[in-house]
DNA sequence: AGATGATCCTGTATGC
DNA sequence: TGCATACAGGATCATC
């Protein structure tokens, strides 16, 4: 479930409340695992690592040690990082990690559904995620690139995280809908206008996300506990059949990139013919 | 290259 | 009340 702004606002309570030396790994399920590093490995290389701080690369975080080694988290779904546990609050239910640090506070990782994952990684991970696009040098012009020439619908290659890194479901349809730009449209499609409406409109709701802590439907909340406060200012996710605030057409849905897609066709309208797609350089 | 569907899982909401 | 079904903030792999 956690998108950028959710990983993001994880990270800043990890990297503010996961701090000290690891004095024990009391439990870490094997079946979180990925990666070449066993679990059982994993826990062993934990031990009395000192804990420097949290990174992100798209959704994934990493637990940063002094050593220069990190813990690899992804949420998955459904996945949940508590910090600043005291040890005597009883383990929640689908608890897959659970790590001691000198000052008494434990770190859990939480996962009803699994599809979240523990990996271990030296130095900077070798991950296949795209730019950051809150990254200052994701300018309108690197979008750009990263749309010219490709025939996929744009809502997909928002979602491809080896395009882009961060940005899931809500975000994507959040972005197009302040953009008015049909999720559908073809990516190499998009006119210059567009693609700089969409950087914009990208990285804006991002921002506001983050700040208000991130969205929370359900399942998510941050790593100390508290819900986002974002959902309230969704416009299109999860509105399905009602008012759009722009143009008072109906919001509805549609299924792209095998996703439930959010969307205003009154104000959303699919490429016409006589659109001039951006064309540019492939080299660089 | 890209679309689609299956797969990995559990929890929750719904419809009968 | 029970039971069946659909669906969920993700990613990956096989197949066409």
């Amino acid at each position: 479930m956690p998108e950028l702004p959710e990983v993001e606002t994880v990270r800043r309570g990890l990297a503010t409340r996961g701090l000290g030396r690891v004095e024990a790994v009391l439990w870490l399920d094997p079946r979180m695992v990925r990666g070449p590093v066993p679990g059982e490995e994993i826990a062993r290389r934990l031990l009395h690592q000192e804990a420097r701080g949290a990174e992100r690369y798209g959704k994934f975080l990493v637990w940063r040690f002094a050593s220069g080694d990190g813990l690899l988290l992804h949420l998955g779904m459904s996945g949940r990082l508590e910090v600043g546990v005291a040890p005597d609050v009883p383990w929640a239910p689908h608890t897959h990690l659970v790590v001691l640090l000198t000052d008494g506070f434990e770190v859990r990782l939480r996962d009803p559904r699994r599809f979240g994952r523990i990996g271990w990684v030296v130095g900077p991970p070798a991950l296949r995620v795209g730019p950051d696009p809150l990254a200052p040098d994701f300018t309108a012009r690197r979008l750009a690139q990263l749309v010219a020439g490709r025939r996929r619908a744009i809502k997909a290659v928002l979602l491809d995280q080896a395009s882009l890194g961060g940005v899931g479901n809500i975000y994507a349809d959040e972005a197009l809908w302040r953009a008015r730009i049909h999720p559908a449209t073809p990516a190499g499609a998009l006119d210059e206008r567009q693609v700089a409406r969409l950087h914009r409109a990208l990285r804006a709701v991002l921002r506001e996300a983050i700040a208000s802590g991130g969205t929370s439907f359900r399942d998510y909340v941050d790593a100390l506990g508290r819900p986002g406060r974002f959902a309230g200012r969704l416009k299109v996710y999860g509105r399905r059949g009602s008012r759009c605030a722009r143009c008072r057409g109906r919001i509805e849905t549609m299924h792209l990139a095998g996703r439930t897609t959010h969307f205003c066709r009154a104000c959303q309208r699919p490429a016409e013919a006589g659109d001039r797609p951006v064309v540019m350089s492939t080299e660089g």
